[in-house]
DNA sequence: GTATGTGCAAAACGTTTGCAAGTTC
DNA sequence: GAACTTGCAAACGTTTTGCACATAC
């Protein structure tokens, strides 16, 4: 998961190439926002994207932050889950592949995994009951043997 | 998937003992909804239920309709998935064991699966990564092969 | 009779949008 | 300068809640 952190020019090159291609100007705050995004290796909630902005003494409106959100999901450069809460996370994508999420119903802890064999397995299943996979998405949620008993704050809401 | 209509009374037994451990009182409001619960074998939303005891001249407050739903979820009775929408989906539970879903992106279709392999799968990768698993969700968004072309309304809208 | 459940309308929540002012190209 | 982006505050759609009244046990 550390390559995600590796390159961030390389991933604003990449910003910049699909918006021009899908016609959306460059901005101060959009490329803030996405670089802010492309250093962040937690899933993180648009809630914590602003608050983080704001603690460090930047400005960004929520609105602008939200539509940046999208913007990057439609140039398919953040994902989108919802892990049983009432607000979505996100993750930016360049730099690491597919993977699915095991959620700590204790502490909220997401850890990432992937296993070939689980997505075969998907691919297979899908087709067999006669359609064209296009996205999915596993949540496991899970308690972690190393929480501390007290941590007990998540819990899970919706799926 | 049909024997979830099998047997309602048993379904309705099930409630009312376990509304009774739990010091829920029985009232008619929370039996013609359970009923209504356990008689629907599609994927529901709480509009949904709301609007069709509309529609059959009864009434129920969407207050209650909520309330009901948060018990029967309390009580083990019912599921709640994200299906990329803003609202949820719920089914009920008794009388068809775990299964994942195949949400055709097109017309919103939504079919169930379930494959041995693939929990047993979950199951190891859960250990592996030194969780006990609790619940999952895996959702697989497709394009199904029979869907007319003209019916693009669902959309994946979160996940 | 007391605790609990209901219905209404209002609030709450995250998210989206209309609009006037400011930027980009 | 035409088209697009921003920020604000207001609107949104789903879900929750406060409260007075009604019902269950």
């Amino acid at each position: 998961m550390e390559q995600r952190s590796a390159n961030i020019s390389r991933e604003m090159s990449l910003l910049k190439e699909r918006m021009q291609q899908n016609h959306y100007k460059s901005t101060p705050q959009r490329d803030e926002i996405a670089e802010w995004i492309f250093r962040t290796h937690e899933h993180f909630t648009v809630d914590a994207l602003v608050s983080n902005f704001r603690e460090q003494g930047k400005k960004v409106s929520q609105a602008t932050a939200y539509r940046v959100i999208q913007m990057m999901l439609e140039l398919k450069l953040i994902e989108e889950h919802d892990f049983g809460k009432d607000y979505k996370f996100y993750e930016h994508t360049p730099g690491h592949e597919h993977h699915d999420h095991i959620v700590c119903i204790d502490c909220g802890k997401i850890i990432e995994f992937s296993d070939q064999g689980l997505e075969s397995l998907k691919e297979k299943i899908t087709l067999k009951n006669g359609f064209r996979m296009k996205e999915h998405h596993l949540t496991i949620y899970a308690e972690c043997t190393t929480c501390p008993p007290d941590k007990k704050g998540f819990k899970k809401k919706g799926a």
